[in-house]
DNA sequence: AATGAATGAGCATTCATTCAT
DNA sequence: CATGAATGAATGCTCATTCAT
């Protein structure tokens, strides 16, 4: 761990694999990736991996982190961005789309990392997604004090939520070309979420 | 030639194969399942596997769509046993609820499916999917019609939902006894979806 | 072996096994040919193999000797029908063209024969290729004695005789189709045999 | 890519690992030898082999391209040092008693190499044969045009010549040690293949 | 006697990791 | 620091043989 401190320049090097990595990850299961693959995209030998990478576990596992971060800061900015707190949550719905659409690696990861207990700390995993959940789940807060949302657990509210959305995104890709996606809109998907599913008169 | 007959009477072998692959492959990645494991969880010979199974990928093959048939089989008996449209989701996030806590393995591996799209028929996979968000789409059409739902698409409805749903007990598994998942309350849950974020007033 | 002696119409079954087991030795090599099916080409359960051999070294063993004795009688036949020891030979050759052609199934056994020493005992096979020679080195020892031939060793010319006779047909297999075959003409290889290589002056 | 590159001084590696294979193919059945085996044999790791060559098929196939050459520069050499003809014939002969002994293996290659034609490119056997074949033929030839050989077809004297030398020392092979095969004198051979089987009168 | 379902030993091949250069 | 040749553990799959029926 605190071996391969930091020499600058090396930094980049160590970034540059686990650019070339997740691209290679994300389209392969972790057992078909082959470390000499790694590292031929990588531009490097492939002892040098192992300068930087104690395993391929462990690459695997520096992949998912610098993943989550990068999903983690596009999800920030978001929120950030959004007027109120519904605009914010658009502002994800919207971001997810494109996400989804140049970052599809990123699901793939994802839905594997949630296989690899044994190769990414659980710990670790629970942490990364709590803090996505957290990030809404404030927005939410923030959301219902002010008196646009109606008083509710935001923390399920959080988990409903970024599961349907990912849902929608999710079946876009795997589906990929096959049909629609385009016909989820925002608008109406909002919509949904926002005003729910009962007809106004019962409320 | 028809080489992979599966033998008379010997549907319950083959089943029991199934039953014991998909525990294995519930807590393990597809490569780090060894057909010889899956033959001594089965109680029968490494070759005897092939006998009933081309390979080790038509074996999982068969356990995913085992998996699907198990699932798709409960959802249609929640959707059938409820009264109304509300009442039939909510025993579906019910019977979720239960699934994830018995059949948790289900999870694992249809995360991995998505995944492995050379293992499983694209256009295959595709279909099961549409088949499970089909049944729930058919009961919020007809909860739209019977004015129990708003108008509103109930393709997208059924997908927000499934995939709301899913995100609570998905995240339950992960970090299973990590904390909580009790707190997920149908109730609440059930609420949120129907009612929406906002607040009554601004309806 | 005197556990199997000889229920009548058993040794058919035997049989029928032994000329479908050759059939399929000679498209492919010992190990490539699977009991089970020797077992359908002979319309027997595998089991049944069991009965009549003792495993399938035994079977290739029961399948050279069945195909020594047939090659012997086609040169008994051969050799008794020429009226003098030249016309004896010339006919060997006409046969072993025929042979190569009909039965080319025999040369592929006997070239693989010599390389399993272990299946078939040694001093088996070489009782069966001595007969062989035996039987050339009778009629050439009779040319001899009758005059029709110079005196020289017949052991001798007759492996140079059959050595000489087979290279042609064994070729004319092997690159079967590819070219010429035809092309040997008895007469002249009889006459390149008979009065040899040197220009006559020399003699 | 170009996976299979042939490391650049590693060609003795590459060597030593064909020699020690050839020896183990020369004992046993394509089938019958282990790649951990001729690993061992070779001193090298079992991974090392598929460094060098792609497949067990690969090697075996390099190797009866290795027995090949070998053969045909020792035949090439002997025809090159024989004074004439005749002379040059008798010089393969004494070869070939000489190769038989000590490289008995290639022998066994041969037989089993015409077996595996999906193994060696048919074509490609088949004109290593008419290689064999075309330089002895070039001999004949020449000793027909000085008069030293009577006017015959080279090529069907060449391949008699060939074969009756072949089955001499292929039976002094099969029967090693048996009996015989210093009874072999290239003289009395030599003679009968010169001058023929007839009685000198009845030219 | 005849069968064929079941078995498990055996083997080719891959690939993460090491280490000499 | 960087490399890539060498390694051997690990595993899917085949097939001769057995034995209960």
């Amino acid at each position: 761990m605190a071996k391969m401190e930091s020499y600058p320049g090396q930094i980049e090097k160590k970034e540059k694999i686990i650019k070339a990595a997740l691209e290679i990850f994300s389209r392969k299961l972790f057992h078909q990736v082959a470390m000499s693959e790694v590292a031929a995209a990588s531009g490097v030998g492939k002892g040098t991996l192992y300068l930087y990478f104690e395993s391929k576990e462990a690459l695997f596992h520096e992949v998912i982190k610098y993943s989550y971060n990068t999903y983690y800061e596009s999800l920030k900015n978001c929120l950030e961005a959004g007027k109120n707190a519904r605009d914010k949550l658009e502002k994800v719905m919207e971001m997810q789309k494109g996400f989804m659409q140049s970052q599809k690696k990123f699901v793939y990861l994802l839905a594997e990392e949630k296989l690899i207990s044994s190769l990414i700390l659980e710990e670790e995993a629970f942490q990364y997604q709590q803090k996505i959940i957290d990030l809404v789940c404030q927005v939410i807060d923030k959301g219902i004090e002010d008196g646009e949302f109606k008083s509710m657990d935001p923390s399920l509210a959080a988990k409903i939520f970024m599961g349907g959305v990912a849902a929608l995104w999710y079946g876009a890709y795997v589906y990929e070309g096959k049909e629609y996606q385009e016909q989820n809109p925002v608008d109406e998907i909002m919509d949904i979420i926002y005003s729910g599913f009962c007809t106004e008169s019962e409320q």
